[in-house]
RNA sequence: GCCCCCAUCGUCUAGUGGCCCAGGACGAAGCCCUCUCAAGGCUUAAACUGGAGUUCGAAUCUCCAUGGGGGCACCA
């Protein structure tokens, strides 16, 4: 699929970046986005950096940075220069490189690559329009790439509002390379004279993206497919700078679930309705680890040849910009719930226990330590997602469970058969020295077979009394954990119970 | 409308001219294990978008068609 590899870069030391714009929510797209940089530059040795892109100051929300800085720092995606630790290349934050900015679009001027542009932003929709109409590629009409340098030097220091635009060749081609997609030739006819500086005075990313990828030394780019159109205006820029190259490598888009069109605003609503979620910020709320996310979008759009679970260094070491696919890929929450789980299953009891407990205590249920740690080897293997410890464990940490006397009752059973049963189970349990399941198991398989009963059937009456539910982690595990005394009771209420019925 | 990109089981993918009557994973189905639910083990179904070339030989190279995606802003 590519001809290229990542080593003809350069052979300066590697440097990626994520380059984020704080215009709203992170979501697994902007994950996956900042993942693939991190782990080229740590397989690399290399460095990996955060920036800010928040030039577009009428798109700017409020804490979108903060969430940018939560989402990588819960993911264990770690850089090591960014606007809130520094580093030798910042300030990383754009709006605060605004002078950076404004100086190099005028170096291109004086270099006669770019021009000041003072046409009114009314004019040019018009202009637009009329394009549109005319089925044209809309694009700028040139009329201020004619005015003589003096003429547009006296015009700006007079105080006009003024754009700065690249002037693009209107002659010739250029060929740009993409490392997943290989070399893509552009008519240099079908770009435009695209706006470097605005009138703001603060940069497009066109040019912000370029002077900061090279005064930052960025060798590597990786970046959305959405860029990929506009890879051959940067090049042009880059090369009008005579700054050297970096690799280009263009991610594809995240489909929705059916493979048909790409995340919408719609299908992350549904998506949230049934426990799942597309925004990191959600993710740790709905049950979600860091290391099944992580497995999960890591494995959208890089083909690894071997085994599929993986932790981050387990990523780090196996991590090759080459096995990156640019094909698009849907999204498959079902896969998803199969990470989680497996990296649930591969936790300590210790760092298990950690990560549910906020669960319990959010839920309003006390939480015993001792107990806790004898509880998680119970639920370990059975959790998909966090939260739903509650489901399977949440009675380990009630006062009293509320049994639903139906089923109470056995299959096949009458109620009163399920209580002679209860009762039966009764007897031994109560007088077992000990209650734990190597002691309790033994004679209660006996009684079974001498009611001519199942094991489903006695314990599933078991179950339900001390429990309160029809689905529990294993039974005598379970009582061996809540206490004799209080499975005693519990049986007794179930007894009682069923001699209502 | 114009420009560009992509195309292997339902989904994520392996595959860079013979090792492929296409491999793995998720999901699905079945079986085993089993006190429920899981986990685990085994098995099965399931794909090279279509058509022309090139070649002794094509999933792999070329062209066209089709489908999907992206872009055409003083947004990133």
């Amino acid at each position: 699929m590519t001809a290229v590899s990542s080593s003809d870069a350069n052979d300066r030391p590697v440097r990626t970046r994520f380059a984020p714009s704080p215009t709203g929510r992170m979501h697994i797209g902007s994950a996956r986005s900042a993942l693939y940089p991190f782990l080229l530059a740590r397989r690399t040795g290399g460095t990996f950096i955060l920036r800010i892109e928040d030039t577009d100051q009428k798109r700017f929300v409020p804490g979108a940075e903060q969430e940018l800085i939560d989402g990588l720092h819960w993911l264990g995606i770690q850089y090591d220069e960014g606007p809130d630790i520094g580093g030798p290349y910042g300030p990383y934050r754009q709006t605060e490189r605004r002078a950076i900015y404004h100086e190099q679009a005028w170096a291109l001027v004086e270099a006669g690559k770019a021009f000041p542009c003072f046409c009114a932003p009314e004019r040019l929709e018009k202009v637009r329009q009329e394009q549109l109409k005319n089925k044209q590629n809309p694009h700028y009409d040139g009329t201020c790439r004619l005015l003589s340098p003096e003429e547009a030097r006296r015009r700006v220091d007079a105080g006009e509002k003024y754009v700065i635009r690249f002037k693009m060749p209107k002659e010739g081609s250029i060929t740009t390379t993409d490392l997943l997609r290989g070399p893509i030739t552009t008519e240099n006819s079908a770009l435009d004279d695209s706006v470097l500086l605005k009138s703001d005075g603060l940069p497009t990313y066109h040019l912000a993206a370029m002077v900061d990828d090279h005064l930052m030394q960025i060798t590597h780019v990786i970046r959305g497919s959405e860029w990929l159109p506009s890879m051959p205006l940067h090049i042009h820029v880059i090369r009008a700078f005579g700054w050297q190259e970096p690799v280009f490598a263009h991610l594809s888009v995240f489909l929705k679930p059916s493979g048909k069109g790409k995340l919408s605003k719609r299908d992350k609503a549904d998506a949230m309705k049934d426990g799942h979620s597309i925004y990191l910020g959600d993710m740790k709320e709905l049950g979600y680890t860091p290391e099944g996310v992580l497995n999960w979008i890591a494995l959208m759009g890089w083909g690894v040849p071997e085994d599929d679970v993986m932790t981050l260094d387990q990523m780090i070491e196996r991590f090759s910009i080459d096995h990156l696919t640019p094909s698009p890929a849907a999204v498959n929450f079902a896969k998803l719930d199969h990470f989680n789980g497996t990296h649930i299953r591969l936790l300590s009891t210790e760092d298990l226990a950690a990560r549910i407990k906020p669960y319990f205590i959010q839920a309003g249920l006390g939480v015993d330590e001792a107990r806790l740690l004898k509880v998680v080897p119970l639920i370990q293997e059975r959790l998909v997602t966090l939260d739903d410890c509650l489901d399977f464990a949440g009675f380990f940490f009630r006062e009293n469970v509320e049994p639903n006397p139906d089923e109470l009752i056995a299959k096949g059973l009458t109620a009163a058969q399920s209580a002679e049963a209860a009762r039966k189970s009764y007897e031994i349990l109560s007088s077992l020295p000990e209650l734990n399941h190597q002691i309790a198991e033994p004679p209660m398989r006996d009684l079974v077979e001498k009611l001519g009963l199942t094991p489903n059937q006695v314990f599933g009456i078991l179950r339900v009394a001390t429990t309160g539910q029809k689905v529990s982690p294993p039974l005598f595990e379970s009582m061996e954990v809540i206490g004799k005394e209080k499975v005693l009771e519990r049986i007794k209420r179930a007894i009682a119970i069923l001699e209502m019925l």
